[in-house]
DNA sequence: GCAAAAGTGTTAACTGTACACCCATGT
DNA sequence: ACATGGGTGTACAGTTAACACTTTTGC
């Protein structure tokens, strides 16, 4: 009690970085500014958080009406900032999101809205260089235990298809034989019984295998110290 | 544009998850709440944001301040809670924090304070059951694939104190023989050269180990899809 | 000497990478 | 037939759980 009501409050926004497999390429949707702070360099989708809203449907709403995103195939927080300079003009609490898009989608985008290469970023706003590079790692660290690939990939996808997916999104190269074996082992991926369509000049024709799951199940919990046998 | 502040802003305070291991079991520091809401239901450490603090600092100060806590081996983000009825008073969005307490350390705690079992929690105020369960979640998946455990041990401990420590975090039982080899292989432990003083009743005295860094490191990063020797 | 606790050697299971080989199709 | 890309079999390496065995102490 004694001072009734001296607790400050902040403006608070949530920020999104969708990840979407564009040509082969991991890339990330962004928007290039307009006014200061930042006129002229690129950010990521964000907007503030309403009266009562929750984070994650503030995010959802943003990325559904400012682009043409309704279609998000997974959507999870990654982590607050709340440096006190980091929006010069104003400060603001930003919760960061990880959203992905399937390669298949093709949103309709706004004129200052591209869909920028993860690895090569142009001069970003505020600390959203930052940001991109804690959602790669998240990504990066999540596919290899989880079955978060199924956000990126079409529907139905042949195994080469999905290899490229994941050399996109790991950057570097992927054996399709190994990741059919482990995704295969773990249960993540089923064949569909059909082949996709000849591409011509030759070749086996390729099967099509889908995602068992299409949300987040974590495959491999224990990278080491796991429960064995015995210790029950 | 438009309406030109019409921006809403919002309480924000951190909590705070802090484990420590007592008596062989993992506790976690709690408040007994003397005020509605809640009034006699336990709830984390927490504290209002303020004005020009990071939500880190925040952290660190009322856990320094209302606790005796200096001395936090390990602090982290885990995630923000904003559903709009979480405090049925006032709405407040949360950013939880995990932090670690060596368990040779004894603060001094207030009257209303105190470190409770993990696994049977008391009825706990706001959505503070979930945060904690979180942040268990969290701690039992970085013990696996990081050298965390340094933020529970002591500076200096034998294998079966570092097993026991490990069993009570993991909440089941671990062999000492296991541990000790997949630690020392990752190179999270070095021994000391010295030995712990006998115990009575007999035995080898047990050598003493510490962990070669006292901050995060990850030491098992690929649980699969690892690079490889080829695919450079 | 004997019990007790610590530490080591060894085996087997599992997982994932590398690579050779076979399969199915278009030209 | 043959080239081309898809898919499978198999060998090998690395990691970890399980467990028997040895070592070092107190009594």
């Amino acid at each position: 009690m004694a001072r009734s009501n001296a607790v400050p409050t902040f403006r608070h926004e949530a920020v999104a970085v969708v990840f979407k497999i564009t040509d082969g390429e991991l890339t990330v949707l962004v928007w290039q500014r307009a006014r200061d702070p930042y006129a002229g360099a690129w950010a990521l989708p964000s907007g503030p958080l309403e009266k009562d809203e929750t984070l994650g449907a503030c995010v959802a709403r943003h990325l559904a009406t400012k682009a043409d995103l309704d279609e998000i195939a997974h959507l999870e927080q990654l982590e607050t900032r709340s440096a006190p300079g980091r929006d010069p003009f104003q400060r603001t609490i930003a919760t960061a999101y990880l959203g992905l898009v399937q390669s298949t989608a093709d949103p309709q985008l706004p004129q200052n809205a591209a869909w920028h290469r993860a690895d090569r970023l142009p001069e970003m706003a505020f600390d959203h260089a930052s940001v991109v590079a804690s959602a790669i790692e998240r990504l990066q660290r999540k596919l290899s235990y989880s079955n978060l690939g199924f956000g990126l990939a079409p529907d139905e996808f042949t195994i080469a298809q999905l290899r490229d997916i994941y050399a996109a999104a790991l950057g570097r190269e992927v054996s399709a034989t190994n990741l059919q074996r482990v995704l295969q082992r773990r249960g993540q991926l089923e064949p569909t019984g059909r082949t996709a369509p000849s591409r011509g000049g030759g070749g086996r024709p390729a099967a099509l295998f889908r995602f068992t799951e299409r949300r987040l199940a974590i495959t491999d919990p224990f990278a080491a110290l796991r429960p064995g046998d015995r210790t029950v």
